[in-house]
RNA sequence: GGAGAAAUGGCCGAGUGGCUGAAGGCGCUCGCCUGCUAAGCGAGUAUGGGGAUAAAACUCCAUCGAGAGUUCGAAUCUCUCUUUCUCCGCCA
């Protein structure tokens, strides 16, 4: 949520930005609401000042014996209209809310322009995709032939787009899960989380997944409550309604979750393997800053996701998504691409944005300074530290071997066991 | 699932219709005092919004879990919801 009163003084610089990221929406509407919820409340004020001042003359009357029913008559009169201009004044803040609450945020300035992944800025390459002297297979055939994926019986126990992993594909999503938990705690100062996999509707809004997303998002029959699509939303809502102290900053959370989204509108795409299913594994990062910190620490957190696939030497690259590409709570995003052999292209594995105090406002996160009277919206970030799905998948492809099994990336050995391949 | 109790400021806790944005205590901040990691004394210490201002000072309105109602007036009375606690039942 940006500032209302930024929007009434900036509306030239909200507007080009939101059509930079290809949005739009009626100013003029909102302009009027807001002239409107001002007249409003200068008036309910005045109102309830008279009633205040009145209401404390009758007492003292009252206790002095006295007959206050000439003013108790003209008090009735004004709370029916304080009644009256508070329905008015509820209506018009909803209007201005729900305007708001559904504009993106602002591209930062270094985001480049564009509307689609064409305009996204290539950063860097990193690793060297392997030259391979025979036949690769996509993960999925890797993983079928091996028996560690099995999507028909998934297919059979749910529905298309969900995993089953056995034997040494279990024990492989798991090892990496841990893998990922254990360097981002132990070397990059996460504190582990194991949130909710559900969450409400506040929470969801809080972070941007509402209102406008609802239809990507799984929602329990009967509860206002959601399968989490990422958690993002619930390491971000820990600190919501609070007032940090600006010395506990950064905060940083790590949390293994499964994610769940209704990929409404992706019909068609990447129908076969792991890369887009409805329930999927995610160790995510997320944190709390200070204004003035939240772009170092949006490196620093590149560079958390980028030490898991530096250490499993996975080749990848890195872009900055343009304005168009980012998502709605970002003002800056780094994309982080694994190369996968199979597709022969590289796959996006991880997202990590900066949402600048967007959220904050949204889910009211702030901070104290030191000896400062006001608080101020916190800023916060988002990372995937990685896609576990995506990054199983990307082994396979590019840990394959001529005969069907698959080399186990050296870091990760002592957590499958000390096993060093996969095979049938 | 059944029965009961509760929700007040950073924390504890008083308050059952007006003089209570809220006693008292703790904590914290600043100052004073004190020859010693203490005690004492004084002051300050919620959030959001409107107005005012160069910015402040200032001023007004709202907020005692949330929402609705009764009333001239609600932390206090009524209703609904949420959460927490206790007992019973069930359960990984």
């Amino acid at each position: 949520m940006l500032e209302i009163k930024y929007i009434r003084e900036n509306i030239d610089t909200v507007k080009k930005a939101l059509e930079n990221r290809g949005g739009k929406a009626n100013f003029d509407t909102f302009i009027d609401l807001e002239k409107k919820r001002r007249a409003l409340l200068k008036e309910i004020e005045a109102l309830r000042h008279s009633r205040n001042t009145v209401s404390e003359e009758i007492a003292a009357t009252k206790r002095a014996g006295g007959n206050a029913e000439k003013e108790i008559i003209e008090m009735r009169e004004v709370s029916d209209r304080i009644k009256e201009l508070d329905k008015a004044l509820n209506e018009t803040e909803e209007g201005i809310n729900s305007f708001m609450i559904s504009l993106p945020n602002m591209p930062h300035s270094d985001v480049p322009p564009g509307l689609t992944e064409e305009d996204n800025r290539l950063e860097k390459q990193v690793g060297t995709p392997r030259t391979f002297d025979f036949d690769i297979k996509p993960h999925w055939d890797i993983g079928e032939n091996l028996g560690i994926l099995d999507f028909a019986r998934a297919a059979k126990i749910t529905g298309a787009r969900f995993p089953l992993y056995l034997g040494q594909g279990a024990r492989l999503e798991r090892a990496l899960i841990n893998f990922m938990l254990d360097i981002h705690t132990m070397e990059h100062g996460f504190t582990e989380a194991l949130p909710p996999f559900i969450v409400n509707r506040k929470s969801l809004t809080g972070t941007g997944q509402l209102p406008k997303f609802e239809e990507d998002l799984f929602k329990l029959e009967g509860w206002d409550y959601f399968m989490i699509p990422t958690s993002e939303v619930p390491l971000t809502n820990i600190h919501s309604d609070e007032i940090l102290a600006e010395k506990d900053l950064p905060i940083r959370f790590t949390a293994y979750t499964p994610c769940f989204r209704s990929e409404a509108g992706s019909h068609g795409r990447d129908t076969r393997g792991l890369i887009r299913q409805h329930q999927f594994n995610k160790v995510e990062m997320v944190k709390y800053t200070t204004p003035e910190t939240s772009f170092d620490e949006l490196e620093s957190m590149l560079a958390s996701a980028e030490t898991i696939l530096k250490r499993l030497g996975l080749p990848y690259q890195v872009i900055t998504l343009c304005a168009g590409d980012m998502g709605f709570s970002a003002t800056k995003t780094y994309d982080i691409e694994v190369w996968m052999p199979g597709q022969d292209k590289y796959r996006e594995i991880s997202s990590c944005s900066n949402c600048g105090d967007f959220q904050a406002r949204r889910a009211n996160i702030k901070f104290r300074r030191e000896g400062a009277k006001k608080p101020e919206f916190a800023h916060t970030l988002n990372g995937s530290g990685l896609a576990v799905g995506r990054c199983f998948a990307a082994i396979l492809e590019n840990y394959q071997q001529a005969d069907g099994s698959v080399t186990i990336p050296e870091a990760l050995r002592p957590y499958m066991g000390g096993a060093e391949v996969i095979k049938k």
